[in-house]
DNA sequence: CACCAGGCCCTAT
DNA sequence: ATAGGGCATGGT
């Protein structure tokens, strides 16, 4: 099964990813909603997606979706925000981490976004609380850099269709990368977001 | 009521 | 190297 062709039937299946996906997918993004992206980054860790999206809301509500306010927000005012998506305390020292790193030393989403794409997922690996997959949410979604990410439902994908029988996260990004053309980002965002999209459906 | 959701880190083998 | 437990909530 060539990797373009099982694109293209997702495509057809499913059409243009919607929902949690329409911003996320969103091409191009303002500032604002590149901010959104890396906070929900974390928040959907290991969540339902709903639960997300009220802990969105109510940051959203308190003027505090932004990286700037999040960085110089009282601790116990975010755990209230945003407990609906769990492990509330955690996230709250991992959003804090993420902030401080992108504003205090990069001077912002513009800037950050300028770096060398592997040396800023190097930077996002040393934060605590940010693995592979998180990382790679945000210089795809964020920074709209064309790096592919891997998660559970891509595993489950290319065990399905018998893609690969090695499933450490580097090779299946190389595969994916190198079974894609390398410079459309907007193909990476969009097969990703199908794939969960898929992974969802698929489980009976 | 039990099990699950787009992770990640730490510890003990 | 790798399995297992902790982090916590709301949905189904």
């Amino acid at each position: 099964m060539d990797i373009l062709t099982l694109y293209n039937e997702l495509k057809e299946r499913y059409g243009k990813p919607e929902g949690q996906w329409t911003l996320w997918c969103k091409r191009p993004k303002t500032k604002t909603e590149k901010e959104q992206v890396i906070i929900e980054s974390i928040l959907t860790q290991r969540a339902n997606w709903k639960n997300v999206c009220y802990a969105v809301n109510n940051l959203k509500n308190a003027g505090l979706l932004s990286l700037e306010k999040i960085l110089h927000s009282d601790d116990e005012k975010l755990y209230s925000l945003i407990r609906p998506s769990g492990f509330y305390r955690i996230k709250t020292q991992r959003l804090k981490g993420l902030c401080d790193c992108i504003i205090t030393e990069y001077g912002g989403v513009a800037k950050a976004e300028q770096e060398e794409c592997g040396a800023i997922r190097e930077k996002l690996l040393s934060l605590h609380g940010i693995g592979e997959e998180t990382a790679d949410d945000i210089l795809l979604y964020a920074f709209e850099q064309p790096v592919f990410v891997i998660d559970e439902y891509t595993r489950r994908l290319v065990k399905r269709y018998n893609l690969s029988d090695n499933f450490s996260y580097r090779h299946l990004q190389e595969f994916f990368e190198n079974s894609l053309n390398k410079r459309d980002y907007a193909l990476y965002q969009d097969f990703h977001a199908l794939i969960v999209i898929d992974g969802k459906e698929y489980k009976n």
